[in-house]
DNA sequence: AATGAATGAGTTTTCATTCAT
DNA sequence: AATGAATGAAAACTCATTCAT
């Protein structure tokens, strides 16, 4: 009736299907979230999904899978060489903020919902250690003194989740992009010292 | 006859319970743990826990609400007045590292269950924020320039996030309590640049 | 409302459930008997079955297990040593077609059910076996000549076989009991030579 | 494109599909064999089967009819009149425990599948009063007394009863058809007093 | 002639939850 | 105070079957 029974091509209903489900899982979270649920949002029948997907279990990665790749898109503008390790920093947390503001269903999945599942601990683990030795590397050609990469390892551990407190706030919808953007470039860059420059700005 | 069905006081069966609780709800998270697991686990029997909580909702939230109060606990000493601020902070991160370091199970079931469970996002949020606040107190009082209670209200919240996500990795073993404590303390007052001294020290 | 939701000791719930569904597996085959209707004729709900038995295959299994014992016992009075082999095959055939005779369904179940579900073929095979070696044995003590044991063996497969045979028509009600017995023994005996003693008869 | 979308003639294409049947259902037996394996196994399009057999019930109908028939085949020596009774009985048994030990697979079908599916059994009892109408005629045939036909009925069902469980054997491999076909012969015209015959021979 | 796409209907199984004792 | 016995409700998953092309 409302959008119909059409035939539509493989890779269509896929991201189809992915859409609906990104959608209910990241509302009612992975377990309260019924395949019924989510066939009904992607206005089609549940054989379908497991036509195309194979499990929940299965159908739940690949929105992970999918939202994670979305992430690592939006931070590939920072990985520019010619770029000063400042301007690739502040890039990469504009990518990343401004991706988190606009697409809040995605690291709603990604952070609050993979994160609890057992079974997925393991791919988030993977796409955040990504994120992670992104942010190492960055540090790492930032600083004369290169040091040990653990070094770097642990503090972009930290500094990536600052940024993921942040972000949910974004998320929420509590603070603006630009205003979390200056925030951690300042506290990656001076630490509380910084601050000052943040008042003056 | 075997094993004991022992006349408890109320207090203790009820930290018994929790107990069990938590363990296995850090184990395999809320969805995956039956209320048969908690009371096996617990060695009494189901009606017991539904006559101390009432709900598999209520018991969760019951564990929560124990878990943070433990954590509030841990940071106590660092409320003393007549330290500076960075001593404050200091006791802070190693009573919260440390904590979490002595108490996995406590940290898994508030970072990575309670956080995914929609319905306890509150609850989170809520002893999340009390960290903040703190957090954001103590900036305050160690700064000259006072500037707006928001800006380090965002502030705490990035440096709660850093602290979590190093909390991750020493509740995951792979990092020790006190280069933790070393290099949040060296983050929060210097940000990258202090990395030189923190090499040094 | 009709015989009720009385609380029943274990042991009478577990016979009441296989008598439920034993009559059902019987009726309606293995694949068409759904769990519902199980529980329904058993007037308990589902899950009572699965607390008992724990899965569809463990319910089947412990049918087939209770009635092949049936079977057994039905056969003991044959065992007596101090009986000639003749009587006892003659106990043992009566025995065995009058317990079928009796009870049709057990027959259909163990017979026509079990034998075509892949996952019991060993089980009834088991059953099966132990009434082919006591067959072997009873042939083996009855002759002067010994002979090797496999001979007996594949002789005694034959008139199980024959017995089974039999004994399908009897549960249909086609062959009465004695007549059926009369016919196994003579042919047992004088194989079709045996005929005119029969016809005598 | 790939594989190939050969038009085959009716006739082709249809045994095409009775032997993948055959196969899958002996395998795996009725219920567990879903169309799709079917399909598969036949290299063809689901919609295929349908269109040429209508249903999965017939489709197993069709399947239990050839294969009865081919068994009937099997037996057509037997029937020549210028044979003696003896010579009629062993060419059956031979042309019925042959054919088994060189179809397995048909066997099983029938046998062990057919058998446990109610709405088979008319199918399954049709093929088989045949066989135990052919075998009663013998029967009649070889004795001077003629009795009355339902006493050689039952008889013959016993014996095809004893046919069919050494058969199970031989298509299990455990015994040879050679050895299968003496013994069951020697059963038939001598019982179990025939036994020493055997032996010396 | 042949099939990829799609689904209605049903099954097994699992829980949180509650009586009756 | 404590529990064995019992269930309503729902969820994941499968399959025979049919269109639209």
């Amino acid at each position: 009736m409302a959008g119909g029974t059409k035939r539509l091509p493989r890779a269509v209903r896929e991201q189809q299907m992915l859409d609906a489900a990104v959608d209910v899982f990241s509302d009612r979270g992975f377990h309260e979230t019924s395949m019924d649920a989510i066939a009904a949002k992607a206005e089609i029948s549940k054989p379908m999904l497991y036509l195309y997907y194979g499990s929940k279990d299965e159908l739940f990665g690949a929105c992970i899978q999918r939202e994670a790749l979305r992430f690592v898109e939006a931070l590939e503008p920072a990985g520019d060489p010619n770029l000063s390790p400042r301007e690739q920093l502040r890039l990469a947390l504009s990518g990343f903020l401004g991706f988190v503001g606009a697409n809040r269903k995605s690291w709603m999945v990604l952070y609050r919902q993979a994160i609890g599942q057992q079974a997925f601990v393991g791919q988030v683990q993977t796409s955040r250690d990504r994120l992670v030795d992104l942010t190492a590397q960055l540090l790492s050609s930032s600083t004369k003194t290169p040091g040990e990469p653990r070094d770097y390892g642990l503090m972009a551990t930290a500094l990536v989740g600052a940024g993921e407190a942040v972000a949910d706030r974004v998320a929420g919808g509590e603070v603006e992009v630009d205003v979390a953007v200056d925030l951690l470039e300042s506290l990656a860059w001076r630490g509380l010292s910084g601050k000052k420059k943040a008042d003056t700005a």
